[in-house]
DNA sequence: AAATTATATATTGCGCACAATATAATTGGA
DNA sequence: TCCAATTATATTGTGCGCAATATATAATTT
C-alpha cells in the first residue's frame, strides 16, 4: 500500500511544506534576492550591502553593533560585509577614540554620492507590478519580525 | 547644514528602510532560521534540508529539478546540498536509467524514519507564541512568492 | 589598584544561494 | 542520419549568515 509515498497526505499533517510559515518567506526573500540582484549590480551592491547603505543614508555614523541591532545581524556577518564595502571605497571603519572597542562606521563621499542612483532602485522594482496590498503585507511581516526579535533575545 | 546626516527624513522618501518590504521578510527568514537552526540539529539537519526533506516526505522519488522548482532553487544550491544529505545517509541520489539527464533523489530508510522525529518540530517552535493570524500572514507572503515566481520566469 | 566581569568586534569553519559556465544526454528538425 | 537546439545536472567562484571561539577594551567589584 502506499507505493512510493513516503507520507498520508492528511491536509493536517503538521509536516505538509505548504502549511509552513516559514516556507513562503525563505522563498520569498530568495525570489527578491533574485530580483534585486541584477539592478544593484549596476550600484556595485549586493543585496545585504544595499540595506546597510538604507541604514548609513538614513544616520551616519554608526557601530558595528547599532548597524546590526537594526538589521538583526552580528559581527559574524558585518565584519567582512564591511569590510568588503571599504574596500569599494563605500564606507570607512576606524576604531573609536572614545571606547577603543568600537569600530565606526561612515560613508566616503562617493558612499553618500550612490544615493543619487539608488534613489531609482525602488520604482526600478515595482515597475510593473501590482502594489496592492503590500503595504499590509509589510506591516504583518514586520510584527512577525518584532515577536521574533524579541523571543529570541536578539541583541545579536 | 544637516552636520552627520546623510540624507533627510523624509517619511515619503523611497529609500527609508522602514518603507521597504524586502527587508522584513529578510530579517523574519534569518530570524526564524536561527529559531529552526537548534532544534533541527538534534535531528542533523540544517533548516534547507528540513525542507527538502519536507518535500521528500510529501513525495518521492523527485528528480533534483522537481525539487528545485517546489522550493524555487536551482542545482547550484542543491546539488551539493543533497550531496551532504546524501553522506549523512538520508537519501540515494542515481542517475534516472530512462533519461540519463536525471538525477533521482529518493529517502533511504533512515531518511524515513526521521520523519518520526519531526513530527514533533513544528509544535517545539509553536510552543509559547501566539499564531494570531498567522495562517492569514502565510497566505499574503505565498501569494507574494507566486506572483514572483511567474514574474522573474523561475524555472530555475 | 588588582582582579573579575561585561561588552564590542574579529576570526574560523561550514553550509547555503546564486550567477556564470561546463558537460552530457535528449529532442527535433533538415 | 546528422546536427543544432534544448534540457538536466554539475562545477566554480563569490558573498553572505551563523555558531563557536578569540581578543581586546571598558566597567565593576573587591
Amino acid at each position: 500500500m502506499n507505493d512510493g509515498v513516503a507520507a498520508a497526505q492528511d491536509p493536517r499533517d503538521p509536516l505538509l511544506l505548504d502549511r509552513q510559515v516559514c516556507f513562503p518567506l525563505y522563498a520569498a526573500t530568495n525570489l527578491l534576492s533574485r530580483l534585486y540582484g541584477p539592478v544593484l549590480r549596476e550600484l556595485g551592491l549586493t543585496y545585504p550591502q544595499y540595506l546597510v547603505m538604507l541604514v548609513l543614508w538614513e544616520k551616519e555614523p554608526q557601530t558595528v553593533g547599532s548597524l546590526g541591532a537594526r538589521l538583526y545581524l552580528d559581527s559574524g556577518t558585518l565584519t567582512p560585509l564591511l569590510k568588503r564595502m571599504e574596500a569599494a571605497g563605500l564606507v570607512r571603519r576606524t576604531r573609536d577614540p572614545e571606547d577603543e572597542r568600537r569600530v565606526v562606521i561612515e560613508l566616503t563621499e562617493s558612499g553618500k554620492i550612490l544615493r543619487n542612483q539608488a534613489v531609482y532602485v525602488p520604482e526600478t522594482l515595482a515597475r510593473g507590478r501590482k502594489s496592492e496590498g503590500i503595504d499590509e503585507l509589510r506591516d504583518s511581516v514586520r510584527r512577525l519580525v518584532e515577536l521574533l526579535a524579541e523571543q529570541t533575545g536578539s541583541k545579536r
